[in-house]
RNA sequence: GCGAGCGUAGCCAAGUGGCUAAGGCAGUGGAUUGUGGUUCCACCAUUCGCGGGUUCGAUUCCCGUCGUUCGCCCCA
């Protein structure tokens, strides 16, 4: 019989991997409150029009990748591909925009696409995002850059470049699409294939084909930014002006294209050297038009997505270490101690300690072995005369220093003991 | 969706058309029946992802399939 295995680009998050999650996730939270982001949570399926709408239907994610199915009423539903278009669909559903001023949103979870599987790049995989609805202040696209770049800094990641382009409002794409048609039409039939094919259903992505006789012909093309409007390129500027002031340094790349439909003005990507072609971990940029295309209020609107798979793959190369561990490794034997262990395990976590009580019952050098292993700094010995006397051996095992304790004091005078805990912390 | 590589224990692996499939780490038991990090001993793959074919004989060669990795595509 064989077994069952996780579907083809799906994957387990064992215990030895959820600690990296967490320490993202805590960062995450901590950086997005401090700078008054509220979480929200949606569905992780919606009705496939909203994608459909809200994407585009020219794009790759909605023509090829979406996870769509028909329930057992009928409607058409999918598997969210990405995060925006379900925060925009909450938004608008219980109208956020009456109660005023700027929303602030933060979201994580994971999503659905069907692609082909690699290392960091599964079809189902997480994301951790943000959205502020409501502002078409420059500032407001440097505040959500700025806290990109703080995450990855928190974490510990330095070596990632940020890329920044415009990609105008409706009328300068307009605009320049032509011009970019105007150029490469004479050259169709040096074009790669796939280039040839977006020449008149999306000429932008041309741009970044890594054909290298396409790119040798785009190196000569029109750029974006030579076609911006007074507007934009206004925009474009102060964001550009505001990211100097916060000393974030960042390349303009006016090659740089979103593969989504609703980006207008600033578009980013921050990538890394070390994932191969899996480079980008934060892509994002302002999305002006898509609340109103949704049905909604005129309501700018900016936010990116971290990939999570990619950003943990990241901070695992970098062999961080994990700093989670117990307090205390409690041993017994003998079936008084073991009794009493259990008891005394249980008191010493309502007390604000972190204990793992050994439950083989094997012999004392097996357990204080797999004390040793725990990476516990102190380790709890309950043999069956301690529990006549109602102590306990507490070992020290960096130093081996051991003394009997009275188990109340260790239940009630806490305080030096969690000293001495978070001194040796320290040390590590 | 296209092209290519890989798949031997929980992990890292050596191996060959033919006698019981190296080794290391981890794990379990013991030396040490109440004291760890060192050491020593023993145990730990009727089987080489799965299915089929070729062959006297396949983990090894062939085909298919599943998974994974790299590139393209796409994107976070």
């Amino acid at each position: 019989m064989s077994l069952i295995q996780a579907v083809r680009g799906t994957r387990d998050i064992l215990p030895g991997e959820s600690s990296d999650w967490q320490r993202v996730e805590a960062a995450a939270r901590t950086l997005l409150a401090r700078a008054g982001y509220q979480e929200i949570r949606t569905p992780l399926f919606e009705q496939t029009d909203l994608f459909e709408r809200g994407i585009g239907e020219a794009t790759d994610i909605v023509g090829k990748e979406m996870y769509s199915f028909q329930d057992r009423g009928e409607r058409w539903i999918t598997l969210r591909p990405e995060g925006t278009a379900g925060v925009v669909r909450a938004f608008l559903e219980h109208k956020l925009y009456t109660q005023g001023g700027i929303q602030r949103l933060w979201y994580t979870g994971p999503m659905f696409r069907y692609e082909r599987p690699q290392a960091g790049r599964q079809r189902q995989f997480h994301q951790l995002g943000v959205e502020v609805l409501g502002s078409a202040d420059p500032r407001a696209d440097a505040e959500v850059i700025a806290i990109a770049s703080d995450l990855l800094k928190t974490l510990g990641l330095s070596r990632w470049k940020l890329d920044l382009n415009s990609v105008g409002d409706l009328e300068d794409r307009q605009r320049y699409r032509e011009k970019l048609v105007a150029y490469f039409t004479p050259y169709v039939a040096e074009l790669d294939r796939d280039s040839q094919e977006r020449l008149h259903r999306n000429p932008l992505r041309i741009l970044d084909s890594k054909d290298p006789r396409t790119q040798a012909i785009a190196q000569e093309a029109p750029s974006i930014l030579d076609y911006l409007g007074a507007d934009s390129q206004r925009h474009f500027e102060q964001v550009q002006q505001y990211l100097s002031n916060l000393s974030i340094p960042y390349q303009l790349n006016p090659r740089l294209v979103r593969g989504l439909d609703y980006y207008t003005h600033t578009a980013f990507e921050m990538q890394v050297d070390d994932l191969g072609a899996q480079a980008t971990v934060c892509g994002g940029g302002r999305y002006d038009r898509l609340v109103q295309e949704l049905g909604g209020p005129d309501t700018p609107a900016i936010g990116w997505a971290i990939g999570l798979e990619r950003l943990i793959l990241l901070l695992q190369q970098l062999h961080l270490p994990l700093l989670a561990t117990i307090d205390f490794y409690l041993v017994a034997k003998g079936t008084n101690a073991e009794a009493q262990a259990l008891t005394l395990s249980h008191g010493l976590r309502q007390a604000g300690f972190a204990v793992e009580l050994d439950l083989s019952g094997s012999a004392f050098g097996k357990q204080l072995k797999r004390a040793d292993r725990s990476g516990a700094p102190a380790c709890l010995i309950m043999g069956d005369a301690e529990a006549e006397a109602k102590t306990v051996q507490l070992k020290w095992l960096a130093s081996g220093e051991q003394q009997a304790v009275a188990q109340s004091d260790l239940l009630h005078q806490t305080e030096a003991l969690q000293q001495r805990l978070a001194a040796l912390r320290e040390k590590r």
